[in-house]
DNA sequence: TTTTGAGTTGTTCGA
DNA sequence: GTCGAACAACTCAAA
């Protein structure tokens, strides 16, 4: 008699979750099921690990989870050392499986790396959707090109995408052959690899990610229109982690929100909605030209005459800029892993627009720190703050870090809670102690050049450089 | 093919 | 303090 196909469900770091995971359900659904997840020794060595702590961080705790959801269920996930291309042919071939399932990824290394694995392979590697709502690719204008502008791949999204209602976890596993038990490795523990954990992180796992959706759904959203470009006020998702790491499908997470149109403030969930469709755009705009990891979008932007300045790029990613709200956002971002939407923009902004310096180099020290740190997102996040991006702003729109902070952080309390020396500064000068009157500096125990910096540079001084260099670049005269 | 309306998130200036 | 205009033209997407 035939046995029933075995089938090898390949974890991959974007899905550690076991609710709406296709390639998880189609495999019980067609006969055995072998769960693997493989630690490539490129991201788990200790060398290169400590160049992305609190991502490895978040993924060792989910897949700490995961491993221990799995295995309530009756299975085992079987972790593998080695490079996938080698690693999971070798296995696929002994233990005899008919079929590898995954999600399929975006970025361009995963998709080498797929191609790779499905050429090394004797069996089919079949890539399921579910890292975004909607197929990227597939989106395509009247003529048939890819969009490159928002709004109008939005209202094509809303109008054409079918978003898939998440698939129900399975309710047990049948267990994993002793063959593939005897490969398994477990993973290496953050000390292990160097790393010093950080108590003031998200903590990982699918059971984590979950009860912060549920508390976004209770306490965030109904204020998130609003309230989601205050820094002090806690009315965004902080779902970013979980979306990265896949801790919660993206779909799970639109139609939480989607469903609470009849309860919740309309605008409020149309917005929130609105960034996820942003995220679409990011990976859709990445699926159609891999390059935008390397080049900018706009080809004008190539040659930009970024400045080589080691005490600026020091003083920005040490938050030591002299603006409170730029300086927050640095520290921010050491210390948790997680920076707030709009101090994403507005440090961004200072460092391409006040520094003139490179946005590849602020993008790279963002995927270094942040938790959430995801290529399509990020380089699409920098790219439109420079300038160069998919519908970026107009170059002219120089954010100004004192009056984004008087806005979007009027009473101070976020730059407050990052930078301690300003603490005691009143809300009239939080944003800029430079032009407070000396004796409330000295009331407040701030002493400039001393326990807080002077600003790097003044800003209508950097605005108007920016502007020149931009016109000058952009526009060369005939 | 040509035309037309529109484009996430801003700042500054002057009335 | 508030408001509207200027910023600068370009290119996208659809008709």
């Amino acid at each position: 008699m035939m046995s029933p196909p075995r089938t090898l469900v390949w974890f991959r770091g974007k899905d550690l979750r076991i609710t709406d995971h296709g390639p998880l359900v189609r495999g019980l659904a067609e006969g055995n099921v072998i769960p693997v997840f493989v630690l490539d020794p490129y991201f788990f060595d200790p060398h290169r690990a400590q160049d992305l702590p609190h991502r490895i961080q978040f993924l060792l705790e989910s897949l700490e989870e995961l491993a221990r959801v799995i295995a309530s269920l009756g299975s085992t996930l079987i972790c593998l050392q080695g490079k996938s291309v080698e690693v999971i042919p070798r296995v696929a071939e002994a233990w005899n499986v008919s079929r590898v399932l995954a999600h399929r990824w975006v970025e361009p290394f995963g998709r080498a790396r797929d191609r790779q694995v499905a050429r090394a392979l004797r069996v089919p590697l079949e890539l399921l959707e579910g890292e975004t709502l909607h197929p990227p690719g597939t989106l395509r204008t009247g003529s048939g090109s890819p969009y490159s502008v928002f709004t109008p791949f939005s209202r094509s999204l809303r109008r054409e995408a079918a978003i898939a209602r998440p698939l129900p976890a399975p309710s047990t596993l049948p267990p994993v052959p002793s063959q593939a038990l005897r490969e398994h490795r477990p993973p290496p523990s953050l000390s292990e690899l160097g790393i010093c954990r950080n108590a003031n992180l998200q903590p990982g796992g699918e059971q984590a990610a979950h009860k912060r959706l549920q508390q976004f759904l209770s306490r965030g959203l109904g204020r998130y229109g609003t309230g989601r470009d205050h820094l002090g006020q806690d009315a965004t998702s902080r779902l970013s982690a979980d979306i990265k790491f896949g801790t919660l499908s993206v779909r799970s997470i639109w139609w939480a929100v989607a469903d609470r149109q009849q309860d919740c403030c309309h605008e409020s969930v149309e917005r929130f909605l609105t960034e996820l469709i942003w995220r679409e755009f990011s990976y859709s705009s990445l699926w159609d030209r891999p390059n935008l990891l390397k080049s900018p979008f706009r080809s004008s932007w190539t040659n930009f005459p970024w400045r080589e300045d080691a005490a600026g790029w020091k003083a920005w990613a040490e938050g030591r800029t002299g603006y409170p709200v730029v300086d927050a956002a640095a520290r921010e971002l050491i210390a948790t892993g997680f920076v707030h939407g709009r101090a994403r923009m507005i440090t961004a902004s200072f460092l391409c627009k006040h520094l003139l310096i490179d946005y590849r180099q602020g993008e790279q020290h963002f995927m270094k720190y942040l938790t959430d740190g995801d290529w399509a997102q990020n380089n699409a996040g920098w790219q439109w703050s420079a300038g160069s991006g998919c519908d970026a702003q107009p170059y002219f729109r120089v954010f100004n870090p004192v009056a984004q902070g008087e806005k979007f952080d009027p009473e101070g309390a976020y730059v407050r809670r990052w930078l301690p020396p300003l603490a005691k500064l009143p809300s009239r000068y939080i944003h800029k102690p430079w032009a407070a009157p000396s004796p409330v500096l000295e009331a407040a125990g701030v002493c400039l050049g001393k326990n807080y910096p002077h600003p790097v540079v003044e800003h209508a001084f950097a605005r108007q450089r920016f502007l020149d260099a931009a016109k000058a670049h952009l526009k060369p005269s005939p």
